[in-house]
DNA sequence: GAGAATGTGTAGAACGTTCTACGGCAAGAT
DNA sequence: ATCTTGCCGTAGAACGTTCTACACATTCTC
């Protein structure tokens, strides 16, 4: 009556029966007859009574789960947040975020947060951070972490299979008839291993290697700016590429540009892809080829895996997803 | 030692005092010698204590924030996070945001699960439910609502004021030499109140009376589409507008298109401005002239609202953000 | 030097759950 | 009749904090 909510033992009051009762109710357990559920839920119903999650947290779970976000910009995370309470609606869980920033100090202190909140479980989506912190982490509480490759014992990860990614791009431009192909990377200060656009690197030159073609890596910046720079260098040369592949969307605009610029007309000049199929890539003033990694099964990957890491399996698991090319205006066969 | 958590009697055991004192020194609280604080905290330090936020739950504040996503897409959502989450880094304060869908129930959902978990305070992002509703959270915990013209006593409110984005667009392009300026807005099929695109509509309406000048709404959707369409029509009239201020820049992008194909040269033959300032519009093969809204400032208010009500101002504030005008290049004067 | 005022520390009762341990009861086994 | 065996329900101790009430020193005031 003071803070106006219900609480257990007001529902119980209701009912006529204990506080232990109603709990068994709540929580489905074992050791309540069909009369006494049917009184506790008539009660529950009346007075409108939601459990107290903080207290609930106190002694066992909270049904929360917490999302890391390295980043809020990320062009696909609302797919995966999607993916995630797709998967959870019909649960009992709910997914709260954390803004971690993209600083391994901020992230850790938003970990931190969430494992003092007692939250059951956390998904890491490309956290910056060392083994050893993650794996100080992944002690305290289930952890699935996303978007970096190079799994551990203590945790699952779902990547998508960048590998997989890059070969497709290369297999189309290929197909249509290309030989010179360029590969503009993101250049790394940190020292992390694993970082998608390090393995779409690896999986472009694997691919070429495949086809019996020479690589071509340039590694300038995930910017649109960027791209553009990286662009105008490539189309300098004096054997310039036919086809240029962006490690991302956003530096592929940054492409497209350059192209304009150089008076180069796509695809007939130049072909350009990119990856992350983010939204704008499918307007038609723009129709990039792009690699899409459909974030939305990450997401429920994700979600499902953390669920069964929470409810008791130990098994550490990897999953790749396979993303898909989707073709689209920015690609055609090379002009002779 | 059970749960390998440090306890604040874990604390209190090392420093040699009771748990009171330790609480005390924890929150700052009246009544502590400096001895004992140095006391205290060394063994904080030493055994890396970090209060339990649940508990803390069922006792006093949690020192979490709430913020409730209507639309993760939503394209200035990440700089309102920034806004809110720059305003409370070097508070005790942490942020956690919980994706609410577009759907009333769920979004419903999602504010009861926040209350069930005790948040000091919420931040909603264009919410979409009854004043009714609205009250009914506001009565329970602190609550500050963005994006929702109209306040009320209850809540505090922060908002663009979208009267003056138009009016920045129409004296904008009136300035340049055009009398016919068409304005593409959002049919609404809800009976919501307030909501920004029909604000935008009115200041457009008023600002065209203040110039003496006819208006011309059309209501599409604000997609890609809608705008296409939209421009589609406005330009298949005897006279057609010379300008377009579309509502949202996704549906200037459609506009952009529907130029394209009709073969006017932009801003020669047609100015077009949009309303958000997107990511994208700063790019350069784009280069749309648009409304900015300034996210970070929307968020910071919204924070700064929330911590003041939170510590106990009970008078209800709306706050207005100005937006910016941000010319560039499909806005100019219109060929005689 | 008595009483008041001030400053510092502690005991212990909440807060709203969960869950172990146990009591009572009815039905079946002996 | 007595003993098991299940089943159903309850009492009450946690969980880790906060915070009121109070005890005890010390210092101030006249």
């Amino acid at each position: 009556m003071t803070s106006g909510r219900v609480t257990i033992a007001d529902v119980a009051r209701r009912a006529g029966v204990s506080t232990a009762a109603v709990s068994k109710v709540v929580r489905g357990a074992y050791g309540v007859s069909a009369e006494m559920q049917a009184k506790v839920r008539q009660a529950i119903d009346e007075l409108g009574y939601r459990p107290h999650a903080a207290a609930r947290a106190l002694r066992g779970r909270t049904y929360t789960l917490g999302v890391m976000l390295s980043d809020t910009r990320n062009p696909f995370f609302p797919d995966i947040i999607e993916g995630i309470t797709g998967r959870l609606g019909d649960t009992e869980y709910q997914v709260l975020l954390g803004p971690g920033g993209i600083e391994p100090k901020t992230q850790a202190r938003m970990t931190d947060a969430m494992i003092d909140r007692s939250m059951d479980g956390l998904i890491l989506i490309s956290p910056v951070m060392t083994d050893a912190e993650l794996a100080a982490i992944a002690a305290a509480v289930p952890v699935v972490v996303v978007g970096r490759h190079g799994g551990a014992a203590d945790h699952d990860a779902v990547v998508d299979d960048d590998v997989m990614g890059a070969r497709l791009v290369v297999d189309h431009l290929v197909g249509l008839g290309h030989t010179r192909i360029a590969h503009i990377t993101h250049l790394e200060r940190a020292r992390a291993q694993g970082l998608p656009h390090m393995v779409r690197a690896d999986g472009y030159r694997q691919a070429m290697r495949a086809h019996g073609l020479a690589d071509d890596v340039l590694a300038t910046s995930f910017t649109e700016e960027g791209g553009f720079e990286g662009a105008r260098e490539l189309l300098a040369r004096d054997h310039r590429p036919t086809a240029i592949f962006a490690g991302a969307d956003i530096a592929a605009l940054g492409v497209l540009r350059a192209a304009d610029e150089a008076g180069l007309s796509v695809p007939e000049d130049l072909s350009v892809a990119g990856y992350d199929n983010i939204g704008i890539a499918s307007l038609k003033r723009i129709s990039l080829t792009s690699v899409d990694q459909d974030g939305r099964v990450i997401g429920a990957t994700a979600a499902r895996l953390l669920v069964e890491r929470i409810e008791g399996r130990t098994r550490s698991v990897a999953s790749s997803v396979s993303p898909t090319l989707i073709v689209r205006g920015t690609t055609g066969p090379p002009r002779l």
